[in-house]
DNA sequence: GGCTATTTCGACGGATTTCGACGGTCTGAT
DNA sequence: ATCAGACCGTCGAAATCCGTCGAAATAGCC
C-alpha cells in the first residue's frame, strides 16, 4: 500500500513465529507452505495467510537475486558523489541509470552513495564521466572499485 | 560446486529466454513455473529444468528479502574503514557482526565498506565504539548516515 | 561427411501443493 | 453476555510440482 520509495515506518512487531517462517523462506523463496508448516509447527493454510500478510504489508518479498560476477559483470564500484543544490534531484538522476543498483542519501562528506554495476573498466570510466559527472548539480566523484565481496545478507530483522 | 563466498569467475552466457524467466522471478519469486512458462514460450518442464540449473550454478537464488525499516531498524549507515596490516582480517572480523550485513574490500581512500542496520542511534554509538574500533588493525573509521533510501535492486544482468 | 554423446525440450502421470471456504477458539471491547 | 476480529486447523477441488521418457537439436570427434 505505501508507495515506492516511501514507507511510513510502522512499529510492526514480529512474533517468533512470522521471524523463523521469514527464515525458511531466506533459505529457500521456494520452499512449500506445507514444509514450511512442518518446520514452524502450524499449518500449511496458516503458514500460506502469514506470509501473504507479510508480502502484502511490505515487510517481506520473495524475488529472485543474481550474481553480477557469474553475468559478465566484473567490475563493481561504489561512487560518493558531493553535490551543490538539491541533492534529491541528483539522487534521482542517479536512480534513472541502468547501471546503478542502488542510491542513498546520506548525511557525512557524501551527500549520496551509488553502487554500480559494469561489465569492464572501460564502462566504468564512461559511466563516470558521460553519465554520472553530466548530471546538474554534482561537483565531485569519489570511487572505490570493489576488489572482493565478503557478505551479503538480506536477513534484516530476524536475528 | 563453488564453496560459499569464493566464485571462480565463469562467463555463463545467458540466452533470451533464461533472463526472462530470471525476470519472472524477479517480479515474483513465488511464481509458478507453468505460468513462467507460458510468459516466455516454454513448457513447465523446461522452465523447471531451467531455474534448478541456474540456481544450482549460483547465477541465482531465489529468497525472501525482508524491509528493515518496518521491522524497527531505524538507522542504517555505510561504514568506510581504514585498516593498517591485512584487510582480510579485518573484514572476515566486520562479517562475522550480526549488524553488519554487507562487507566489501575496495580500493580507494577506504580500505572497506560495511553497512551496518541498526534499531537506533544509540546502538549505532555502541557499535562503533565496542565493537568495530575494537577490531585489531582498524585506524579510522567514516560513517555515512543513511538520510534516504532511493533505489536498491537486485536484478543485475537481465538488463 | 558421418558418427556418437550431450543437451534441450515436450508429453505424460502420480504425488504434492495451492487455494478458497468453512467453522472453531481465543481475546478484547461494548 | 454478546459481538467483532484475529488466528488457526480441516477439507476438497484445482493446479502445480517432479521424475521420467523419447524425440529433436546441438556439439564434439574421427
Amino acid at each position: 500500500m505505501n508507495s515506492l520509495g516511501k514507507s511510513i515506518a510502522k512499529p510492526v512487531q514480529l512474533d517468533a513465529v512470522s521471524k523463523a517462517i521469514i527464515e525458511q523462506l531466506q533459505t529457500d523463496g521456494r520452499r512449500s507452505y506445507a514444509e514450511i508448516g512442518k518446520a514452524v509447527g502450524l499449518s500449511e493454510a496458516a503458514v500460506r495467510q502469514r506470509v501473504q500478510k507479510l508480502t502484502e504489508s511490505g515487510v517481506m518479498q520473495v524475488v529472485a537475486v543474481t550474481d553480477p560476477m557469474q553475468l559478465g559483470f566484473y567490475r563493481q564500484a561504489m561512487i560518493g558523489v558531493r553535490v551543490s543544490g538539491d541533492t534529491t534531484l541528483v539522487a534521482e538522476a542517479l536512480g534513472a541509470l541502468d547501471a546503478v543498483d542502488y542510491v542513498v542519501l546520506t548525511a557525512g562528506s557524501f551527500d549520496i552513495l551509488a553502487e554500480v554495476v559494469c561489465e569492464n573498466d572501460d564502462d566504468l570510466i564512461d559511466l563516470l564521466n558521460k553519465q554520472i559527472r553530466a548530471i546538474e548539480g554534482v561537483q565531485s566523484t569519489e570511487t572505490f572499485v570493489y576488489l572482493k565481496l565478503f557478505k551479503q545478507l538480506y536477513n534484516w530483522g530476524t536475528r
